[in-house]
This record gives C-alpha cells, sequence and structure tokens, in this order.
DNA sequence: TTGTAGGCGTTATCAT
DNA sequence: ATGATAACGCCTACAA
C-alpha cells in the first residue's frame, strides 16, 4: 500500500504539499496540485484512515448506542443516520446496551475508548443525572427520544404529550365516549406524557378519565394482548382501545379477537409510533406517525455542525407528532 | 489523558513493560506487572485505541455492509454480529448499500478504507465474480445468504431449495392440490432455489406445476397483494398461496381480502423467512424459519477464528430451514 | 506557496 | 524478563 512519502516522492513534492491536497487546504497551487493527484492515481493510493486519525486526533467515527439493533424502530433511526454520516465521510460504530443499565454504560465506555468523535443514545437505562454527566465529557453527547432540560440542544424528542392529545382527541371526534387507555411503563417519560396528553384531551371533553379502563403495560406486544384481557373483565364497556404505542396495539387487536370482537366493528384500536408493520396488520393500524428518521437524521447534522464544524446545516431538535389515520378506527353515533 | 509514557514513569519501568502488561504478553514478571497495573489505575489510564491500531495494523473494526439498515431482517442480523464480535472486543461499522451496484461498490471500498480488519456482507447487487475477486483482496470477506461455491467456507446459506420443498409439502399434506406460487425475483438465487424445492414437492406428489396459478413478486409487500390479484384473474381455483417470503406473503393476505375471502377458511398462505412481524398478522403467519441469527453469528465467529486467530470457535456454513406452523393455513378433505 | 521537523500513542524488534 | 529505539502513516506548526 502506497504512503504519502512514495506520492509526495513520485510527485516531486514535499510532504506537506501531498497532504495539502489530501485535505483541501488552500493555498496550493494548481500545478502541484495536479501533479500529486496524477502521482496518487498512478500509485493507486489509498489513505490511511488509522494514521490520519492519530494524527488528527479525529477518528471520523461516531458512536451510537441502542437499547436494541433489531425491532421497528432502531433500524430505522440507524439507516438514517448512516445515510447522513456516510454522505459525510463518517461512519457509524453500533452497539447495544440491552437496556441493562451496566450493559448501556459499558457501551458507552467502548465507544468512548473507540474514540468516537462523538456518540448518539437512544436507551432508557441511564438517568437523566448520569446522562448530564456524561455530557460534561470530551466526547459530545446526544440524545435521541428524550427531553433533559440541561443540555437540550443536544436532546431530539417529540412533544409526546401533543400525540397523546391529539390521539385522543380524534377518537372522541368520531363519537367515543369509553375509552380504554393501555399505557406503556410509566416510569418512562414518553409512556408518562402520552398518557397527560390522553387525559387532557378527555379534559377538553367533558370526559373523565376512568381508572378502571386504564392498564399499564410494557410497551411489548403480548402486554397489549394481556391489557385488553384485564379491562374487559371489568365489564365496563368500551368502545376504543388507546395505545401508547404500536407493538401493545397490535397485541390489544389480538386480545379483542381473544373474546371475539371485531375490529373496529366492535372496539376501535389506535396505536402510537408508526412502525412500519403498522401497515401490515389487519385492519391496518390508525396511529400517530413519530418521525423517528427526521429525528435521528438531525441528532448526525447536529453532529456534522458542531463536531466537525460543517457550516450549512441546520438543526431541529423538537418534533411534532402526526395523526395516521387508517383502517383501525370507527365512527359511531 | 494519561499515556503509556506516564504509566511507565509512575510505574518506574520502560515503556515496553507496560505495553507487554497491557497486551498480556508472557515473560512478565508478576512484580512488574503489579507495579504496572498500580500505576495504570492511579493515572486512570485508558489506551489509545487509534494509536493501536496504527502501530498494529489492525483496527478492530468490522465492516458490516447490507443493502438496506431497516427492515425486520438486518436488526436481527446487525444485532447478533454486535453482540458476538463485542463479546470480543470488537466492534460493527456498518453501512447500507440501498441495492444499487455502485453503491454496494462504494459502501465496500468505505469500509476498506477505514481499514476494517474483515468485512460481512448481505447484498444482492454485487455479481459472484465480483465478490469473488473481493475475497482475493486482503481484507477478508465473509458472505451471508448466497452460496458463492469457489469460497464457500466464507459463506453462510441456507438451503433454500429444502425450504421450498418443505413448506409445499406440508401444504400438500393438509390436502391442498391447487396450489398458487408467488415468487421471488427470479434473478435472485434465494427465489430460484425455494421454487426449485416447491417443484420438487409438487413432483413428488404427482402434482404438477401450472404456470397460470405462478406470479413472480420482487420480495415486497406489494408484489404479493399484486399477485394475488393477478391469480385470481385466471379463474383457476386454488385453496393455498404460497409466497417466496413473509413479506410478499403479508401482502397475499391483504391482497385475498381485498376479494372478500377469508384466511386460512377460503385460502391458506404460508410465507418464508419467519420474520418477527409473522407473529402480528392476522392469522398469525405460518411458514419458514430462516435462522438469519444464528448465521449473522457463524460469520462473525468465523471471522473471530481466521483473523484474529481464536481457536475455540466452532463456525458452521449451511443452515436448514424449519417449519413454523401458525394458523394460517387450514386442513381440507 | 512550499518544505522541514516534530509529534500523535502504541507495538515490535532487537539487544541486554 | 526488561529496556532502547525504530517503525506505523499522517498532520501541523513553523520556517523559508
Amino acid at each position: 500500500m502506497a504512503t504519502i512519502y512514495e506520492v509526495s516522492a513520485l510527485a516531486g513534492v514535499s510532504l506537506s504539499s501531498v497532504s495539502r491536497v489530501l485535505n483541501n487546504h488552500e493555498h496550493v497551487s494548481e500545478k502541484t496540485k495536479q501533479k500529486v493527484m496524477a502521482a496518487m492515481d498512478e500509485l493507486g493510493y489509498r489513505p490511511n484512515s488509522v494514521a490520519r486519525s492519530l494524527a488528527s486526533n479525529r477518528s471520523n467515527s461516531i458512536g451510537v448506542l441502542v437499547s436494541e439493533l433489531h425491532g421497528p424502530f432502531y433500524g430505522e433511526m440507524l439507516s438514517s443516520i448512516e445515510i447522513e454520516l456516510r454522505k459525510a465521510g463518517k461512519h457509524a460504530v453500533v452497539t447495544a446496551g440491552h437496556s441493562v443499565e451496566q450493559s448501556e454504560k459499558d457501551g458507552i465506555n467502548f465507544l468512548i475508548d473507540r474514540n468516537c468523535d462523538a456518540i448518539i443514545i437512544l436507551i432508557d437505562s441511564l438517568s437523566d443525572e448520569f446522562v448530564i454527566e456524561l455530557s460534561k465529557g470530551s466526547t459530545p453527547v446526544v440524545i435521541l427520544n428524550r427531553l433533559i432540560p440541561e443540555i437540550k440542544d443536544k436532546c431530539f424528542y417529540i412533544d409526546n404529550e401533543l400525540g397523546g392529545y391529539l390521539a385522543t382527541k380524534y377518537i372522541i371526534e368520531q363519537g367515543h365516549k369509553n375509552l380504554a387507555y393501555i399505557s406503556g411503563p410509566l416510569f418512562k417519560q414518553d409512556a408518562n406524557e402520552r398518557l397527560d396528553g390522553h387525559k387532557r384531551a378527555l379534559n377538553e371533553a367533558n370526559l373523565k378519565f376512568d381508572d378502571e379502563l386504564f392498564y399499564e403495560g410494557d410497551f411489548l406486544t403480548t402486554s397489549g394482548r394481556v391489557g385488553i384481557d384485564h379491562l374487559l373483565k371489568k365489564n365496563k364497556p368500551f368502545t376504543a382501545a388507546i395505545c401508547a404505542n404500536d407493538e401493545m396495539a397490535s397485541g390489544a387487536m389480538k386480545g379483542l379477537r381473544d373474546h371475539n370482537m371485531l375490529i373496529p366493528k366492535d372496539c376501535s384500536v389506535i396505536g402510537f409510533d408508526n412502525v412500519y408493520f403498522a401497515n401490515y396488520l389487519h385492519p391496518e393500524l390508525t396511529t400517530m406517525n413519530y418521525p423517528i428518521n427526521e429525528m435521528a437524521k438531525m441528532s448526525a447534522q447536529w453532529i456534522l455542525k458542531n463536531v466537525y464544524k460543517h457550516s450549512d446545516v441546520f438543526v431541529n431538535n423538537k418534533f411534532t407528532p402526526e395523526l395516521i389515520i387508517r383502517e383501525s378506527i370507527k365512527k359511531v353515533e
């Protein structure tokens, strides 16, 4: 593998000149530039990225830490990040923390030790305090799906409260009055906010929140199914089930079917997130869109702008959920 | 950040000694080892991975190139790879090629330029010839989901023909005689092999393959739906639709419903791959399991064994599909 | 505009 | 077993 030395020798210029054209520095005469390029070409020169990193103290790698690498959410996220990064000649190093606190901390250390220039995290086992502390370190950290006021410019988050509000408002507008709510685990910020929005919509319509029609799930499919089971046992009729995410909504649909109820005829269902399989469900799931792609893209752009000093990127931190109307909600009179 | 120099100074030993304990070399006295460790501890020393890479010519990074980062398949794959790699202290650099030939080639170059110690690819736009040529380079390459005889020890593949055979055989055993087949694009190896297996099962049961009940899709959801449309127009009755993957199966289910057909009452459906949302469909999809997790894990292990010389790993190249029985197939008399 | 020289933090090769 | 010392390939003041 040819080095910068050989290029400089062949081109008949100094080492630094080669380095300069390599890095698009100004103040290089067109002539030497040509000579260098020709030499590089002839030698099939490929810069050694490791050597570059050592000398420049930039690895051009961005660490991405997520809870899991599979699942409908993280794939979208990774995809957006990778596209954005690669356009800029950077690369993504991925790691999973498996929602275990120690494991997620290990993941972060792993990435830091890899000399990542910055880290993007989307996890839930780490406390705000830890993240704040972390962000004081020398490796910039941006946070997806979470708002931590102290470092809000590094957070990319959605207005979950608004999402919860809009979902419930829509259902009420469709004539539903008895609403069941299957929530995410309430120790999670997003689950909480979505529930708040739900309550606000209820309030606004002079409907009252009924504890008996509430079930706290865990954002996983099974808890949607279990939740319906639980709710149905109360013998309190409801005509719509509002689920705090699509996974639970898909579980809820199964649960309703277990009890021979048709969707949306006997019970309407709405989800949250608009993961791609929401389209595959039957009936197709009405849900709130969570623009994870856009958010992930922005997190990458934040890094380009603040770490690599790209001046021409625009960054937005707060995102808005939108209603996606499909087939799982029926209008009642 | 403390360097190896400061450690050596504080420990009162030479640079090389520090390096030795860092790399678990033999021939270091317990005493110096202790001194070094203590010094490292005191200084909070963290090895600089870039410097290590430069000196050792190993980046400890493995490139992963896939067509897309999202979708049900790649997430599982990435997840398995990352787990395996990280256990060994290596990391994964991910890239997408978007099923575009040039883009996939770029992706490979990108990873090579990143000094990846090895590359794992799962793509379909690159020809066998290209991959063979690539594998002659200095960066080891392993291939997922494809068998290229010339480099078969670096390929991790499934017996697609057997999968196609088993799926069809099962359906025939359930009493079905008029089978529709929705295939993947036949320029792809796996689509072809699955079809071959289908034909073998047909043959064995003295059923004959009917061109009118065949539709070539593209492995995407929509083509399942379109396929059913197309097939139904022929006015040739069939009681089961065999789909070459789960995505098309989910589309086919929609297509059947478009025509007011119930599943599996009016038509049974079987898929292939057992992606995780197969469970979410209604009815739950009977399908062939594709052990992508296991395969991805093996590809990572191959690298640990052959590139990093771990001696204690076992590697298997060929995998077997298995029938997963759920709800989408009805027995007919 | 161009070139020189020192440094980035380790590993590896020799001696000792 | 331990210690100098030379790579590793590039970047970046600084000098010219």
